[in-house]
DNA sequence: GAGTGGTCTAGACCACATT
DNA sequence: ATGTGGTCTAGACCACTCA
């Protein structure tokens, strides 16, 4: 079984990307230079630029061109606290282009529901007992980077500024502990996949970007889960790290 | 601009599996049907499945036809020491299907080279200084799930067994321990994904199967780093937990 | 052998961006 | 206006699986 044309022209783009003949931001050989070259049909050199799309390494513009995807990752630091200075030494292999842009938040709604049915048994909670929902959608540059949706059971942050679409000074955590439920360990789960439409839509997501899913619980001193929050990444722009002891 | 008819289609299947009409393992629709019910030209209908394949939803098979996929993850608890039963209270949301097949290795080498330059850095040696190499491939049931590559600096670890094919009981960590290296604290980076298709062709990946990278950064006591460990996983095999303190 | 997915072609029309 | 990518068609050949 020889190899298919396709994967041949792509084969061949893709080890000019990856040698950095072509740089990130670079124009990509079009459909009408691929036809020239390999001497195939239109729909043949669509399908080898496909292929790059699909891994990422491109991104196709109507009108425009096909352009080398650059990677510029976020560090988000789960254990930040952890990560004292003696523990610096030893540089990341990916750390040398990490994007310093602020991080802005918008479509920000809080809202009190029943509480869906995968997040409850998290909880411990009753199926449809009420929950307190916090839905956020963050931006870097104008530009979608994560969805993040936290789950608080009403009956613990009633009445607090929990509620409140601004929970004050320290966010949710330090009314959390004001209320004797500081979370005291987390717990994150993380996967990764192709993302569904509406992912896709709302993190206006290239295609062939995964996302990657995280989902924290927050525990109280008792042991108790006192939040649950569901996030969803734009994987092209995160760099994720946890520290933790042997 | 109307979604095109590959894009409805699509969507149409999508709607079916999510809903849970068409179950895990389940025969989607082929060429033939969709183009039959659609009234489409086969290639049409052949991109609307493709759209699935490429979202990781289903898996073609030459031949035979094209399924839905499962998702059945292995669960790595990376800090799993601190995982004390007092604080297992409260579900996972997805820990309901895990797949708790044993794992096993094969392809295992160990070899001294010169330090490839991007782990250099991470590991604060001279630009080819030696290091070794600790390569392995794990299975589940005969189907790669990660790859993982160990560097280790010689001048810490030689005449020791982790230059060892079989580093002995308690593995490699056990070993620098014994030389005073004890990883203390471990840190890990985690990006997600297109494979490249060396990736692919060494994990058996589907279409549309996204990888996750992560990096290990063990420090001994010292704060120095003493091994990184650079590991390729299946993300549709993997669950990744970290816990950590407030 | 019938049915399935995988690839290719030649030609067509459209939407969009740049000049 | 020209060139770019996005979609569709009708027909073809191949490789594989399964009954």
């Amino acid at each position: 079984m020889p190899t298919p044309p396709y994967r041949l022209i792509a084969d061949e783009l893709r080890r000019r990307i990856l040698s950095g003949e072509l740089a990130p931001g670079d124009t990509v050989p079009g459909e009408n230079a691929l036809v020239a070259q390999y001497s195939v049909a239109a729909e043949t050199a669509r399908k080898a630029l496909g292929v790059l799309a699909a891994e990422g390494l491109t991104e196709a513009r109507r009108g425009s061109g096909t352009r080398v995807r650059e990677f510029r990752p976020i560090l988000r630091q789960a254990t930040k606290r952890l990560a004292a200075a003696q523990w610096a030494q030893g540089r990341s292999i990916w750390q040398a282009d990490l994007d310093q842009r602020p991080m802005s938040v918008d479509s920000l709604t809080v809202t009190e529901q029943p509480c869906p049915e995968h997040v409850a048994a998290a909880l411990g909670l009753e199926p449809t007992e009420p929950v307190w929902v916090r839905d956020r959608r963050y931006l870097v540059e104008g530009q979608a980077v994560m969805l993040s949706t936290s789950y608080l059971p009403a009956r613990l942050v009633a009445g607090s500024a929990i509620t409140a679409p601004d929970p004050g000074p320290g966010g949710i955590y330090a009314r959390l502990a004001e209320l004797g439920l500081g979370p005291v360990r987390f717990r994150e789960q993380v996967r990764a996949r192709m993302p569904l439409p509406d992912e896709a839509a709302a993190l206006g997501l290239a295609l062939g970007a995964p996302v990657v899913l995280i989902v924290r619980y927050a525990y109280s001193e008792d042991g108790l889960p006192v939040e649950v929050n569901e996030m969803v990444l734009d994987a092209s722009r995160y760099l994720l790290e946890w520290e933790f002891p042997a």
